[in-house]
DNA sequence: TTTACTGCAAAGGGTTTGCAACATG
DNA sequence: CATGTTGCAAACCCTTTGCAGTAAA
């Protein structure tokens, strides 16, 4: 139940981040790419930032980040599995850090106004239930399944008329 | 169960066809706008073709529409509730006719490769547990949710390495 | 000293829009 | 005849890329 304060918060625990930059630079290391001071900003930004952040909020955050490196460090960083890239029918993607970096498996509450994702957290037997049937969806079409994806699209507390 | 045979089909039932271009035509008008023979050429052919469809399947299958005026209609048969846009990273928006007017709720199967999406149903069971479940998280977060979305990412039979 | 990374500026490309002509209620 | 619709071409804008210089292994 998501309103249960049992269960764990969408939010990182105190022990993530600093492991966060562990795992960036060895997923990093083993395909020949560094960590460099710039890719830490945007790790370091999108800890940070409350949920999935578009590029000018990871700018903004990182202060000083040139637009087209920050492009390219997100396509390096999702290509190694530290960052996850969410595209709506907004304008802009957005970003966040994966669930291996984070611990934790979420979802998400999506403004349709004005794009703004907030993570929310389903209960773990639902989150079975729903693998299973999709496994099964999955292999009926000759599909291979990776990962699943639940959003509730709506108006945010800010976008409601 | 999805491969269960006897879960209606994601294809629509033959009656729908006939009701979609009245129903259309409906709720256009009840904004003071027309359906011509573009919108229906729009709606034939996302009738025709089997899943969610690119703009230039659409243009394929519609067979002399303009773009220009096709991405117009899209919008104008959105906005009216007949047209449900889906941007997944890949680079072409798709589309398909909304639930209301198809009377059924399925959700995707969606390629990270070619971007192919493929319909499926899931169990009327899960489907509600998931809609309270997702209603109590869209309450604790002064969220108002209007409809949920439920994909499962992979690699379709023919992008299999 | 080889290979990866950076930043600027320019290009790319799906989607949108201005405008004048057309068609529908 | 007032208003919605069409199609061409041009503009938009987020994102990607070329390139020359810099920095890390």
């Amino acid at each position: 139940m998501v309103s249960d304060p049992s269960v764990p918060s969408p939010a990182a625990g105190p022990s993530v981040p600093s492991n966060a930059h562990k795992m960036a630079a060895t997923k990093l290391a083993s395909v020949s790419h560094r960590y460099t001071a710039n890719r830490r900003a945007v790790v370091d930004a999108l800890l940070a930032l409350p949920g999935p952040a578009t590029i000018a909020e990871v700018l903004t955050a990182g202060d000083g980040l040139a637009q087209s490196s920050t492009y390219r460090n997100l396509v390096v960083l999702e290509q190694v599995g530290v960052v996850h890239r969410i595209v709506t029918s907004d304008d802009h993607a957005r970003f966040e850090l994966t669930e291996e970096i984070t611990g934790e498996h979420h979802h998400h509450l999506i403004c349709e106004q004005c794009g703004t994702i907030i993570d929310v957290l389903l209960e773990p037997e639902l989150e079975q239930a729903l693998e299973a049937s999709l496994s099964r969806a999955a292999e009926a079409n000759g599909f291979v399944g990776q990962h699943h994806r639940v959003d509730l699209v709506g108006a945010c507390q800010g976008c409601q008329a």
